[in-house]
DNA sequence: TCCATTACCTGACTATAGTCAGATAAATGA
DNA sequence: TCATTTATCTGACTATAGTCAGGTAATGGA
């Protein structure tokens, strides 16, 4: 990475906090201090439970608890306990309290407006536009992998999704049982690995190594969710994969996959896999492929290359 | 516009100020409180005048006061009375000062890496190059453009600036007194008018109207500075002289331009001007223009079109 | 059934940010 | 030269934001 690349990250830093910082001041600055208009804003039409605003704003507890008296004392809001468990309190807006929220929401739209009013036609759909692009690697960008254990409440819930997934789109439909296993034990380190990918907490993808010999190794579970599509997360899966891979010492990569995957096959093809004659019997596999030398292509020195676009 | 494009806006903001707002409190969150933070930062590895830094940071002058001191109790800059104005306080940093500094500043260069570091090249590409169009953009929806008097400073400034640029760019030089004149008492409302744009305060371009006859009305003095193109000014200056055109009652534009002047006549051939034989006998025009019925295709109801892309 | 946990609240703090009304000294313009 | 303006400072405030140590009641699992 280049310093003129980071300059660039900084001046966009500079212009964007400046510009929507101030508006966004104001848009917050509504004759209320910013911790009570945050909140209330965050109450929303519909209201909420204390302990997710709580974590939504991430508030100590006696202060949320101060602010919502606050809201109250000022008709703004009202509490009662949550049906269902009673420790929990739920929170919902007054009429008044509605009407200072969409006093808020108009502020927010003015923003929007006073960025865009001054732009002809077609600056603002450019603005518009690489808006949504920076916005989308943006939230790429914060994807983050870190190895599970694949028992894990995390790891059986992309399981399941990337289960489902092939049931609906295999052409014969798909039962876990009959397709070559993978056993928790062995996606465990030392020898085996359970990588899943998560945006803002949530998962949003997997990936696993198995171990099948003293330098093969073989991909499994390679699954992102499709609400986290074309953000390049299956590429950083597989390369962590090789990576953990080539620490343990294979110089091998197989995997098998399905003819209705065409996304996983060009990732495989993009990054080197070639394709073989069958390794092994499972039903659902129409292709095998194979990595070798993974040593030397993915030595420290080694740049990044691809990843989608 | 429409409510998808505010949404996009709103999306943006959301997403931005959470990834860049977490990690730049990170950046200005040194163990030392936000105001000491952007304060250090903003005297710089070469010192301040305080009346500087009170505008920058738009501080009340005994809270800043008080900053300082602090900051100077900490070791961490001195100040001593300007040279040439013995009112106004010259602040420096320290070598400790300093260091904090760049620490303040790598933290911010962190943010830049980290957000590029988990994509890949092609990723990061798209992303430093949709920053740079948000950046160039919203600076763009920044300038505001504002009758003034063609008298004032600012206003001069730009005329001359204007009439450098003449010298320069026309291939016999450029001398006023020859050119047909402005007088500025000619471009004040009712009858004319001159108008400049502005980029956080400073004068980047300037345009005037000029009465010629009860319908007919002549652009003089289109220029914008040479830091500040792109960004579709020219249109604006242009679009808000039409406007008021309308408003006095003008129903004709013409106006004269040199041959070396390209982008100049390209925007008006985008904005309906037509070339017609000389109305004038300026020696430095090559190229004279026209647009009739500004009534009807200025009228309040008419989209805008067009605009720098 | 009981005990750890969870969700929330209260009281007692502290730190940060900011405002406002003068006071002082240098510079500026008539 | 003298009134005004400018740049800064000081003292005396207030508001906001946030922390921390306990307390109470409901919940859930052993």
């Amino acid at each position: 990475m280049e310093t003129e690349q980071f300059q660039q990250v900084r001046r966009f830093n500079r212009v964007v906090t400046g510009r929507i910082g101030v508006l966004s001041d104001n848009y917050l600055g509504s004759g209320r201090p910013l911790g009570e208009a945050r909140l209330l804003f965050e109450i929303g039409r519909d209201g909420a439970n204390v302990r997710d605003l709580r974590e939504r704003l991430s508030l100590d507890s006696g202060y949320l608890s101060r602010l919502l008296r606050s809201l109250e004392r000022q008709g703004l809001a009202t509490s009662q306990r949550a049906s269902g468990d009673a420790r929990v309190r739920r929170v919902a807006l007054t009429p008044k309290g509605r009407k200072e929220w969409n006093a808020l929401d108009r502020r927010s739209q003015d923003l929007a407006v006073s960025l865009l009013a001054p732009l002809g036609e077609r600056q603002r759909e450019r603005l518009l536009a690489a808006m949504e692009e920076v916005e989308r690697l943006m939230r790429a960008s914060s994807v983050t992998i870190e190895p599970v254990d694949p028992g894990s409440v995390d790891a059986r819930r992309c399981i399941e999704a990337y289960f489902r997934e092939l049931e609906e789109r295999f052409e014969a439909g798909f039962d876990p049982a009959r397709s070559t296993s993978a056993d928790p034990g062995e996606l465990v380190p030392p020898a085996g690995l359970f990588i899943i990918a998560r945006l803002d907490g949530q998962p949003v993808g997997c990936g696993a190594l198995k171990v099948n010999g003293r330098r093969v190794g073989e991909i499994k579970r390679m699954w992102v969710a499709p609400s986290a599509r074309g953000m390049g997360i299956a590429q950083r899966l597989l390369e962590a994969l090789e990576k953990h891979a080539v620490e343990i010492g294979l110089d091998v990569l197989q995997l098998d996959t399905n003819r209705s995957l065409n996304e996983a096959r060009a990732l495989y093809a993009r990054n080197g896999y070639a394709e073989i004659p069958p390794y092994n019997t499972n039903p659902y596999a129409h292709h095998w492929y194979e990595k070798r030398g993974l040593k030397r292509q993915n030595s420290p020195e080694s740049k990044r290359i691809g990843g989608r676009p």
